[in-house]
DNA sequence: CTACGATGCTTATCACTGTTAATCGCTGCC
DNA sequence: GGCAGCGATTAACAGTGATAAGCATCGTAG
């Protein structure tokens, strides 16, 4: 099975570039076989050879969605002040969404029964991006900045919240002469001030 | 046009009523209008003589949605105290969020796109769902319970919040074994808690 | 009472969708 | 040389939203 050798096929490759591309570029929603098909110069069929169906396709590319939004939260992670540092990863992972729009929806909200089969293995990797923060909030809690439940708990509601700002401005709900820089602004520190002490 | 009359035919209430039915039953991407057809006992054709396609279709559901919603929160605002009726109101968007799944994709995780033509009465009926709460935030900066830029702000803020917990839950992206009550509690007050003064 | 236009609904059709089955062509091996 | 296996293809299926054309029924004008 192509599916697993590591290093796959050229063709492999190119179905996946083509769909990352297709993605960014129209959407999930106009995402087709067919189109991805003919972008990468094969028939429909042969992405069959390489990816079980359509969700395990998608599936890849929010693997590779998450392993960036992870460089990026690392990034902001290096901050040592946890209160500073949990600021920081609010409005990466923000800045993140909004700058990659079709790459969060299928991340995040994708319907669950595609999801379903989502691969263990990747899912653990996509969990290191709750426990950045929770090891923020964590580290909060012990110098004495924070206070939460447990830090699982906070990094979920945490999230919550911000994937709820995320969600609405790309969902373009929240109305237009509200939603700018400020706006953004208020809503990561109002999910961040119930942890303060 | 059908579509003007106020009271439409026997077969456009059907076509509601049966679009309703298989919504809530199969959820909106296994909506088809093949399946409503059958269902309604007409021909798929039939339905666009009553609405323009099916997203107009489905903005007529998600008016319907937005109208059950506003009753449940005029229910929940009975509460005279500010701090009191903003918490009944969170509570009760984020129960109706859970107890109507498929209503609650498409009233607010429906594409962008899908929701361009959206009428704009409809829109202005919705966006009471919104004023309820900043009425009650407002209410609360007066006698002294709240602070908060502009209530409209605020509500918004706190609707980015409720709706990021009802569309993680929806979504099941929510560790089962936190996703219980109490972290509905835990993320609800985590919402308000940047309210209180 | 007949003829006509409008209205409501249907069938036929188009260009798509994801996915499977069958098939083709090529390469390496015995 | 012939055959197995593998990568890729074409053909096909059942379904999608939507449009165009056609059919039947009805109220009304002549």
């Amino acid at each position: 099975m192509s599916e697993n050798r590591p290093n796959g096929t050229a063709l492999r490759r190119a179905i996946l570039d083509e769909t990352r591309h297709l993605l960014v570029a129209d959407g999930y929603d106009n995402l087709s076989m067919r189109k991805i098909a003919r972008a990468v110069g094969c028939s429909a069929t042969s992405i069959y050879l390489h990816f079980e169906n359509k969700d395990a396709l998608i599936h890849a590319l929010i693997d590779e969605g998450m392993e960036q939004l992870h460089e990026q939260l690392v990034t902001a992670a290096k901050e040592p002040e946890p209160s500073a540092r949990l600021n920081a990863l609010a409005h990466a992972y923000v800045r993140f969404g909004l700058d990659n729009r079709e790459y969060y929806q299928v991340m995040f909200q994708l319907h669950p029964e595609r999801m379903e089969r989502y691969p263990v293995e990747k899912f653990r990797k996509a969990r290191r991006n709750l426990e950045i923060h929770a090891e923020a909030l964590a580290d909060g809690v012990e110098v004495g900045v924070f206070r939460t439940g447990s830090p699982e708990t906070g990094a979920h509601v945490l999230w919550t919240a911000l994937h709820g700002l995320v969600s609405l401005l790309l969902a373009e709900r929240v109305d237009v002469k509200l939603a700018d820089e400020a706006f953004i602004d208020a809503a990561v520190q109002h999910a961040l001030d119930g942890f303060s002490k």
